[in-house]
DNA sequence: ATGAAAGCGCTAACAG
DNA sequence: CTGTTAGCGCTTTCAT
């Protein structure tokens, strides 16, 4: 458009060097002398030259980027704030290593197409992976030209073809429960046979029930998995857990679980409703409210997610904090670790587990 | 890393033919025979070739990149669900119109040094900003190396150095506070004299007051500066309208607003309270219940932004929907246009407005 | 229809 | 300390 972009012969040219000097001078370089340095300084203020990222990025064979890919269906999590926080996180993490972050959407078909062409062109020196498919189609792609890659969001009950990072669901998931059953806090999270045995423990609540999000999403089946089996270690002799599987997240399905309940008159003072998240822990405590019980009062309720819902309801919740605001932050570090080659980069099949935070609060 | 990348030499070698000729074939120009083709994408198919995006944006000295620069102090709008809808919608354009869009995220100085170097150096061919600041440091640099860029969230009361987008404050406010005090709707946004003149019509409300959120954020000047216009249109005898001035957006600076007004005992049937968006709005409609009030029935409420705030409190609020999800997409679209050196490209200085609408509900 | 050759703007040995 | 010379992988005339 505009009149040539000056290059690095421009430069050279006004200082009365060559340009591989001036190359020197600007990746900083030993071996130019002051005088020189100099001139060439001012040569560059006067053209207001600045060099051209893509000529240096083909010269040197990468482009000290790191692609962060979110994948999600527009109607799902895309306006999850934790999608922000993951995108905030790894861009901090990216600049404090040296790299520039830029973050890629993919919403369709066609952006799907063109971002595989971008990662198979090697646009980036590496790339993080947000998404809530577990054969995403990058995946066989990031695998069969070994590029650095990170992945999250898809669990990790399966194995991934590249190192993944993912909420501790299971230790988090364990320390809940036992905290609302048993009134105990901290401890280890898989508690070893010895402390987790017994029935003879005296229990706050004895009747656990469990309203489970959609099983196809990321962390629902480690939750679930986690409860089954912390319930078991601590209730032995209870066999008949109830377990509401919701097609969906939204508050009316946790209702409708709570609601049947109620109807088998199963719910009493020694009930705990353990919810996958925050929304569906709002919904149960409204019909709860709704059907004349008090919470915690009658029947405990707990969260997972430590959403802005969790305080917004009277009684707070007690849930689970993923911490989510480092999930980018670990992605990108370990990407980097990658891409430099550390010896401890984390390999294929890998998952780093982010540890949660119990956050007690008042409705369990 | 690993053994060398095939080029697009390797391909030639392979299909018997010269690369040139490979990268006719590649970009779909006329000029290669059939067979030749076949041995090509054979070539290409048995070697997993694919083109190196760093090389073909150098030697197009284009690269086919559209950059959202997202320039928000971590603390502010983030994790405003608007700023992921402006990242989605201007992805969902920039794919449509055969460019990919990245986005960058300037938290800190650091990151922002960075993402100035990449536009020095050229890496994307157009840029969109979203910040709140009109003195972004990138405005300057733009306009330096006359780059194709499109800014928003400034505001429309200064000339920006180049393109902007917006939301049409002005008349929406105009449309709302009309809609409040007389209870009709449509019509022009900025009414013409004659049908705006006169006390003589029946106003439902005639004590409209206004909440305003910190006047340096954007919007908020342009939304109390049509408040001000057309209330003294429509009642052009009352003076003493009152204005609170905010310096956040919080909930509890809304109420106190409202206590401060019941306590001067202004608060009638003929009141309507204006707030600058619906987070001030569900403040003080909290606070008018607390006090005993009864919202539309004593006092008329409205909001603005049509945010999931707008629909989960009781009543349901009267706001604005500013659309944010064609924020991205007019951007994007004004970008390529410049790109493409359309002629009716928009010139900087010019801001376009983006439509919004009114929704009625309860509160007002 | 195809090949040869000259860039795109920069980095990185290698001499001197 | 500095200049010369090859590339990096691809596009694009210009001949043939």
């Amino acid at each position: 458009m505009t009149a040539h972009r000056p290059t690095i012969y421009d430069v050279a040219e006004r200082a009365g060097t060559s340009y591989a000097t001036v190359s020197r001078y600007l990746n900083g370089r030993a071996g130019v002398a002051p005088k020189t340095a100099e001139r060439i300084e001012q040569a560059i203020r006067d053209i207001d030259y600045s060099p051209s990222s893509t000529a240096r990025s083909l010269a040197q064979q990468r482009t000290q980027l790191i692609a962060l890919i979110i994948h999600v269906s527009s109607t799902d999590a895309a306006y999850d704030p934790n999608t922000m926080e993951i995108i905030a996180s790894a861009n901090a993490r990216a600049t404090r290593e040296g790299w520039q972050l830029v973050t890629l959407l993919s919403e369709n078909d066609t952006s799907r197409a063109n971002i595989e062409r971008l990662v198979s062109g090697g646009f980036a020196d590496g790339y993080l992976l947000y998404t809530l498919q577990d054969d995403d189609p990058l995946l066989p792609l990031f695998a069969r030209r070994s590029i650095h890659a990170v992945i999250s969001g898809t669990g990790y009950l399966h194995p991934m073809p590249c190192p993944a990072v993912d909420a501790d669901n299971t230790g988090s998931m364990r320390e809940l429960v036992r905290y609302v059953l048993t009134g105990e806090t901290g401890g280890g999270a898989h508690g070893t046979s010895d402390t987790a045995a017994g029935g003879s423990r005296r229990l706050r609540r004895t009747r656990p029930a469990y309203i489970s999000g959609p099983v196809n999403m990321p962390g629902a089946p480690e939750r679930l998995t986690a409860f089954n089996e912390i319930v078991s270690e601590l209730l032995p002799d209870e066999h008949d857990i109830p377990v509401y599987y919701s097609p969906d997240w939204r508050q009316t399905s946790a209702a409708a679980a709570v609601r049947a309940w109620h109807e088998d008159g199963v719910l009493t003072t020694r009930d705990a409703v353990i919810c996958a998240n925050d929304t569906l822990a709002v919904g149960a405590i409204e019909e709860l409210h709704r059907l004349g019980y008090e919470v915690p009062g009658d029947v405990a309720v707990s969260g997972f997610d430590n959403s802005s819902a969790a305080t917004s309801i009277t009684p707070q919740l007690t849930t689970v904090d993923q911490h989510m605001e480092r999930r980018g932050w670990v992605m990108a570090g370990m990407v980097i670790d990658a891409i430099r080659g550390a010896s401890d980069a984390a390999k294929p099949g890998e998952t780093v587990l982010i540890a949660t935070d119990l956050v007690v609060r008042a409705s369990a």
